[in-house]
DNA sequence: TAGATTGTTAATCGATTAACAATC
DNA sequence: TAGATTGTTAATCGATTAACAATC
């Protein structure tokens, strides 16, 4: 574990290989190499030896990657090696959609609780989790020790969220809302923007 | 509109621009320069006419760019100036809730079908739309001019709606689901894929 | 006119890919 | 040993940013 900065796109690929190494070993193989990866992630087998380089020499020459291996190695570098507590603002649809993906994030990334400003949404039952009012945030995301935000309220919103979560010490934030959120450049803010995302495939059609 | 290949990274912010214009539109504000474009969006302001650029002249020198003349500009190249129907599979809760974002997704996107294997989703109402069972999937697309397919079924079933949606003709597909999927390279795919997204906000907890 | 801001070229920066010695 | 595949350096490619003449 050397410290040359790693860029962000290194860090985004690490969870697609963590990913298709767990479905692996599932099936039961136990070694893979670069460019079987690479094959099946669309990606340049060059390109993930490196990614996989900047944190250690996982690999045999010749033979390739244990795949249990890799996969331990990969969880601790992205810090899965625990549970980490999510909170999530927002119980509209896409809110609870998030909630029922508990069961897909596993790999210890736990949603641990959801707040709503709306008074019809408090006290709703989310697959074992009660909403919360806004006023409760705070101490709960201290009491829980949450590291990570969750933000599914409409756009209007967002910021003012974004805003609570970073006084609530959060240091990274998952954003849904359609609209760009500033933050402390000490939080990490990551864009899921699926309005966007449509928009720039319509440039694509003939 | 030269041609000189315009990169992925550009066609992905031209939504973004979009939607801030539209919101300073609905302010009244009727002018706005790239340096105030980049401040809002975090953005380079010579990244900003730099893509633009590439579409056109649109701006004027000394003035900025005219915010309704520049909308029109950009709907145009995302060829939004004529609603865009879109097709999509999995009625579970994250389909329902993109389904319900139709308002959201204005600007001429709209889901106009919904399909699910289930039986016991079949027929269900989701906001106006009933959902049609997979047979249906390839004779109601072709009947409703669909261009666009999203994908939010199960990792496991995810490859085999996408042949489905390329079977169907589909020209591009928003895939939610957490897995890799490929398609022949005439059909452009875009991965939602907020669980990647979430581990790797992880890697930037202390 | 003076100040502001574009469009565009050149410079920089960073990420991807190729190539290959080391070695299992 | 021969074949395969890594880790890593060097080459390439592409995207971002700076700078500035043109001009409103």
């Amino acid at each position: 574990m050397k410290s040359p900065k790693i860029s962000e796109a290194v860090v985004r690929r690490l969870p697609i290989y963590l990913r298709y190494l767990n479905e692996l070993e599932k099936n039961g193989v136990t070694t893979v190499s670069s460019q079987e990866l690479g094959q099946r992630l669309d990606l340049n087998p060059a390109q993930i030896r490196k990614d996989l380089a900047y944190f250690g020499e996982f690999g045999k020459k010749g033979i390739g990657y244990d795949v249990g291996y890799l996969i331990e190695k990969i969880r601790n570098i992205l810090k899965l090696n625990r549970i980490i507590p999510v909170a999530l603002v927002g119980a509209g649809n896409l809110g609870r959609a998030l909630c029922n993906y508990n069961a897909y994030l596993r790999d210890n990334m736990k949603i641990v609780a959801v707040f709503d400003a709306s008074p019809d949404k408090i006290g709703q039952q989310i697959n074992n989790l009660t909403v919360q009012p806004m006023e409760a945030l705070a101490a709960r995301m201290a009491e829980l020790k949450v590291r990570i935000g969750i933000i599914t309220v409409p756009a209007a919103e967002a910021q003012q969220v974004a805003n609570q979560f970073v006084e609530a010490g959060v240091e990274a934030i998952l954003n849904f809302a359609p609209v760009i959120i500033r933050v402390p450049a000490s939080v990490r803010v990551h864009h899921a923007d699926f309005t966007a995302d449509l928009q720039s495939l319509a440039y694509y059609l003939d």
